[in-house]
DNA sequence: TGGATATAGTTGTATAATACAATTACTCAA
DNA sequence: TTGAGTAATTGTATTATACAACTATATCCA
């Protein structure tokens, strides 16, 4: 293996999560943050799920996913109904509401990293795209 | 532009944060964190410094770099000494002590990341690195 | 030259995101 | 039917951060 490629992976993510944390840190006035982006995300995607599928799909432990989801619940962007069957549990879907304000949340931030990258050339951008696909794969996979 | 690698990178990085975040969320018993890792780096790398122009490299707010630098000054990972020029401000270096962590800390951060990728093709690993790089100055020049 | 302004660093305080532990209410199987 | 297991919530602690107030020193200019 490439030693030097290595080693600059590891710096470079290094500086990226620092870089990431700084844009997204001062962001008081936002109403959402990445964590309830990704919340939303996964109830638009797979439809309602518990606490416990949540915190799994997001890794999170179910306590955070739980104060999550009762933050999303106040401010109206998902709805929670218990469920019938197993009455310990809930399910959580996302209303109109929600959906409304993480559609512009992303196309927010769609519209960041496309400043971001408008120098890049389209080949670099699959690549990127593709790549950092691969990575959380093999962190999913391997950790 | 693409749109599909445009949000494809959005959604990805997303996802990449919330993955280190818990990756490096638990780790307690850690002599470094990401934060002290980076400004060991710099001191490593660029010889003294002082807070303000640590704080500057890593961006982060000059109370934050501050209290870094003192965390870092009480384990004995460096060494403050006092600029005579301008008494106001200090210069800090990394100690031997402070280098040994360092290497470790970087040591088993790439074992992490060589085990990650160690099914990639050289290719990928030099494109990954040779993006994320260039991501990463995209940031520094545009936001 | 001396007072106003700027600067390096520290410290107080607040916030956000997180994990772990304890608890509650419920389920299920022996 | 009771005891082990489970979904969710809540209490508590930690960590990383920013902003604001402050101290000590430096610099600038009238």
């Amino acid at each position: 293996m490439n030693e030097k490629s290595l080693e600059m992976i590891e710096l470079e993510m290094a500086v990226l999560v620092r870089r990431i944390t700084t844009i997204t840190a001062g962001k008081r006035n936002a109403k959402l943050d990445r964590a309830a982006y990704l919340l939303l995300q996964q109830l638009s995607d797979n439809g309602t799920a518990g606490v416990k599928t949540l915190a799994s799909e997001l890794q999170l432990d179910i306590s955070t996913a739980s104060r999550q989801a009762a933050a999303l619940e106040g401010k109206g962007y998902v709805k929670k109904t218990p469920n019938t069957q197993d009455k310990r549990a809930y399910f959580y879907q996302i209303t109109e509401l929600g959906t409304n304000e993480w559609m512009m949340y992303k196309q927010a931030r769609l519209d960041k990293f496309s400043k971001l990258l408008n120098e890049w050339s389209d080949d670099e951008r699959e690549s990127f795209g593709h790549l950092l696909h691969k990575f959380n794969q093999a962190i999913n996979k391997k950790m």
